[in-house]
DNA sequence: CCAAAAGTGTTTTCTTTACACCCATGT
DNA sequence: ACATGGGTGTAAAGAAAACACTTTTGG
């Protein structure tokens, strides 16, 4: 049986018995400052050693894939309760070069403030990389990153997931904004607005913006039992 | 190294290496006199012999995922040139009960004509069964198949694969029919007309049925080349 | 007062939905 | 003639797109 060093809740690594050949790599999405970016790692080790690539890991023995996924995320960012999809199974014989592996993609979207405060302690090294600026990746790793952009601009669009990506307290011009740089198009203030007003699925706070140089906006929340409800009744995300 | 008996072109079994732990799992969807029904089998051994599951099988060690469900569903249908499509990774640790084996989930979509022109030679015990009288199936096959519909639901209506379910040439009614079984839904004839001949995606084959106790239909095509066409200009199929 | 973003109003166009109705063909 | 599905027309309601304009606030 295969074993491979797993870090525990306390930081140790420990020898687990993990499933040979198959393994998990990450997509990881955070929206700053008007980007979309992605965290990446630095490669410790073998040929491609300084390279970077998506985070990921072995599969515990007796762990399922999401909790696989969501362990991983945790060692990497501290942060539980990531908002994950898994993508599907990336399988070509030689997409791997010491051997046979399988590796199943996630989108993980979260969200930058979270992950400022939590990441100090990692020792890994990993960065944020906009978008439109990401380096040659080892292994297959451009590809599946790509697939994973698609499903993403596809998601994004029949299912309310941006949220994930905002502060818990977001203006209508940052969710546009964010729908702007994920479809990578120009959106109307004006229709946006009505739009995604007009669905009922976001909760007026009766606040303000502060701190900002032109006429404060109102801060909205996206709540997920509205949406289910809406769902029961038919409603379905559409944009 | 795992090894397991693979079905050749030849029709013999033979000992071949396979991923251990690994398995393919395809939900193999036609649609006949109206209804929607997958391809199930009979188990041939353990402690669930005759009960009904998804078809599936071993990935070799050298053959991509696709590959392997291309092959696997060649040697139960004669099929080549299957749509495919993967769903993702099922691996519940619980899943299966003789060991830890994770899953890849497929939708297949054939044409019944087809199916029933080639499929007389397969030894294994096959069934069609509607979409609304599934048996309890083994291990987690009916929650695959769950997700599977799911998926088959969304994807019918973001994209045009629904033709791939039925034969070359087909009517009007006859694509509308495919869609009100698949969404479960009823439709309005005028408007689904309209609707779908605005796309310009069909080919009118200026050719009618034969053989039908009323007004024949005109026949039409589905050309995938015209739909690629559409696309780069900026055409999404939406339903 | 100006810049910058918030927010409202309005008009035009395109889709969707609902439904009435005529057409062609085999029995 | 009538049943069955094929196929066209149309009007009302709703959504999307485009854009002009007013409001608030800090500097």
């Amino acid at each position: 049986m295969k074993k491979a060093l797993v870090k525990e809740e306390s930081g140790e690594l420990v020898e687990t018995p993990v499933m040979s050949s198959i393994t998990i790599d990450c997509v990881v999405f955070g929206f700053e400052n008007g980007s979309l970016e992605i965290l990446l790692v630095k490669h410790g080790r073998g040929i491609r050693k300084g390279e970077w690539g998506l985070p990921g890991g072995w599969i515990k023995e007796e762990e399922g894939i999401d909790a696989a996924a969501h362990r991983l995320l945790r060692e990497l960012t501290g942060l539980d309760n990531i908002y994950l999809e898994q993508l599907k199974a990336f399988g070509d014989p030689q997409r791997f070069p010491v051997g046979r592996v399988i590796t199943i993609g996630y989108n993980a979207l979260i969200k930058r403030e979270d992950y400022n405060v939590k990441a100090g302690f990692t020792a890994s090294e990993a960065k944020w990389f906009k978008i439109k600026e990401i380096p040659d990746l080892i292994y297959d790793h451009n590809q599946i990153l790509d697939y994973s952009l698609k499903r993403l601009r596809r998601r994004v669009r029949q299912a309310p997931i941006g949220f994930n990506l905002l502060p818990e307290k977001f203006t209508l011009l940052q969710l546009m904004q964010l729908y702007e740089e994920i479809l990578d198009i120009e959106m109307d203030k004006p229709n946006f607005r009505r739009k995604i007003l007009r669905m009922k699925l976001l909760v007026d706070l009766n606040e303000k913006q502060k701190d900002v140089s032109h006429r404060a906006a109102k801060l909205y929340q996206f709540d997920n039992t509205i949406y289910q409800k809406l769902t029961e009744k038919g409603f379905s995300f559409e944009f």
